[in-house]
RNA sequence: GGCCCGGUGGUCAAGCGGCUAAGACACCGCCCUUUCACGGCGGUAACACGAGUUCGAUUCUCGUCCGGGUCACCA
């Protein structure tokens, strides 16, 4: 076979050369040890957990050794691509603060630009490039095509594909099928390929592949350390009908010319590897380093672990968003799992950036881990106590103004009253940690607005309502909005005494039969009229923040109504 | 079904031939406390199973079992 005269029979339009490509794209000029990384997303939906999981190791492996974290839109299924996908895409990750070096970026128009030397960092504008590289193969013996109808096509292309592959059964008779058709596709002549071109018909390149199924390679990953396989001995597809390659071509070329030094993807893609050896090694490539992180699971109904999927909540990082989640609480969340030292290095620093925290890939592990969304409350919590009020403030308005309107209208009608409301038990060494997302605040602050108060708990029976009316007064009777919490205190003790309940707590315990109740009821009662419920932050604190003609108001209410 | 990856408490996980098998989350109890939250102290709870190597295996090897992934002109 005259390989030179069927790769011109092929790709008569490709004057390029690889060589020339090469000296376009030279390597980079970067300090020893610097990490090349991609984020290299498709624009088939919505990103989700795992996404930003990878994004955010590239990024920490990039950053941290002073090197280039660039993102890459894998656009080469036309038919699964989401119109505004891409977009969306690049703001979400520029909200988790994964900011690229270059790369695909919005441009002023709003639309999609190349920002570096490296690209286009659009697949779909590729195709000259992957093209230089598919006739080589071509010329150099290792790749062929395979033609097909037109009606064939239009079959391989329907909708029906994808679910006959899912379903398909894997038996012995079907596996020699396939290499059998294999062997055939590999025979053919020049002159078929130029009456089939002549014909208009379509074909994919294939790789001529030289793998022996029954020899093994050795590999090396970095968080799995060696790894061995059996050789790739499948003709797999590089160039689709339509000129696009697979994602196994455009990986090992994209790769190379934009002098990725580190590839993090999901371990679902180690069963391709051995493709991915002899592709770099037919191409004369380098091949990259690789880190296949495990996968981020949930409980299935059977208590299995499952891959997250596109339904379950907490995949869709819109739905992050929409129930108050901090995008700097989920990337802490991440690097707890990441690196499972995180936790302690956040308790011996907590003032730091979580970027200062020293990552390492000798840390990640390989098995996939659940989802724990008490832990995500839990580091969020932590996250957000750490905040001052005006921080706070900022980003729960901005989050309510989309998902709450009715408290962001409260919030912002009056800024000082909602910050000193937020301020409440924050800063210090022991501050409140009630909010884990902005979804959190309304409930557990939203009786300071009249809008949203109402009295959710009631009055324990075994008290006298006549009692709680009775201190409800007293209190009434003595407060002095100027009074400090001490004094404001002490006059409920003396409330109690004069009712008969314990002003003391330790006098109480030693003998509660010989009481009504004790101060701590009394302030009960106060509480519930004020805050509607049992529960609240500090009392005095609440009542400044609602001013003295609002505590009479509602302490009046209460007092009527019992 | 073939191939591959994984398997330490409910969850995330330290561990890298000898330990009373860390820590964090969750849960429970106690303390602090006018409630809640915070904080402090304590507790329940784990090396999937079976062989082998070894003086000694959570750790190394093999097998079994379980879980996951993958086998497209999808990534």
């Amino acid at each position: 076979m005259d390989f030179k005269r069927l790769a011109e029979l092929l790709f008569p339009d490709v004057t390029e050369t690889p060589e020339e490509l090469e000296n376009k794209y030279p390597p980079r000029n970067l300090p020893e040890g610097a990490k090349v990384t991609r984020f290299a997303p498709s624009p088939t939906g919505f990103i989700h957990l795992g996404g930003i999981y990878g994004a955010m190791i590239d990024e920490r492996l990039a950053h941290q050794s002073g090197g280039v974290f660039y993102l890459r839109i894998e656009d080469t299924d036309a038919k699964r691509e989401v119109e505004g996908a891409a977009e969306q895409l690049i703001s979400v990750l520029a909200e988790y603060g994964l900011n690229f070096d270059e790369g695909a970026a919005i441009g002023e128009d709003g639309k999609i630009t190349d920002l570096g030397d490296y690209g286009p960092y659009k697949q779909s504008q590729r195709g000259f490039i992957y093209r230089v590289y598919a006739k080589k193969l071509v010329e150099e013996g290792k790749a062929y095509p395979v033609f097909t109808t037109e009606e064939e096509f239009d079959e391989l292309a329907s909708a029906d594909k994808k679910a006959e592959v899912k379903s398909k059964v894997w038996t012995d008779d079907a596996n020699a099928e396939q290499k059998d058709a294999q062997a055939r596709q590999r025979e053919f002549t020049l002159e078929e390929v130029q009456s089939r071109l002549l014909n208009g018909d379509r074909f994919v390149l294939r790789i001529l592949s030289d793998g022996d199924g029954e020899k093994k390679v050795r590999t090396t990953d970095l968080v799995r350390g060696s790894l061995e396989f059996p050789e790739n001995d499948e003709d797999f597809v590089l160039l689709k009908s339509d000129g696009i390659p697979t994602y196994h071509f455009a990986h090992a070329v994209d790769d190379h010319l934009m002098g990725t030094s580190h590839v993090v993807r999901g371990e679902e893609w180690l069963p391709s590897l051995p493709k991915h050896i002899q592709l770099f090694r037919y191409l004369g490539f380098k091949p990259p380093k690789y880190l296949h992180t495990a996968q981020i699971m949930k409980l299935d109904e059977n208590g299995n672990k499952k891959k997250l999927s596109k339904r379950d909540l907490g995949l869709d990082m819109t739905d992050y968003k929409r129930n108050g989640y901090a995008p700097l609480c989920v990337c802490e969340y991440i690097m707890t799992l990441l690196n499972s030292s995180y936790d302690e290095w956040r308790m011996q620093n907590p003032e730091k950036p979580y970027t200062d925290f020293p990552f390492t890939i000798k840390k990640m592990s390989s098995s996939g881990c659940l989802l724990d969304l008490p832990k995500l409350g839990d580091v969020s919590k932590n996250v957000i106590s750490r905040w001052d009020a005006d921080r706070v403030y900022s980003e729960l308005t901005e989050w309510a103004k989309e998902y709450q309107k009715d408290f962001y209208d409260v919030l912002t009608a009056d800024p000082e009253k909602a910050k000193a409301i937020l301020s409440i038990g924050r800063g210090g060494k022991k501050p409140r940690k009630d909010i884990a997302t902005w979804r959190d605040v309304m409930p557990y602050c939203g009786f300071f607005y009249n809008e949203f108060f109402k009295i959710e708990d009631s009055y324990p029976e075994e008290f006298d309502k006549s009692d709680i009316r009775s201190a409800l007064r007293m209190f009434l009777d003595g407060y002095d909005e100027g009074d400090d919490s001490a004094v404001w205190f002490d006059k409920i003790k003396d409330v109690a005494a004069r009712l008969g309940y314990a002003a003391d707590m330790k006098e109480y315990r030693s003998a509660p039969e010989s009481f009504r109740g004790s101060v701590a009821d009394i302030s009960m009662f106060i509480r519930v009229a004020v805050t509607g419920k049992m529960n609240s932050p500090d009392l005095y604190t609440v009542m400044q923040i609602l001013g003295r003609e609002e505590v009479f108001a509602r302490i009046n209410r209460m007092i009527d109504n019992l």
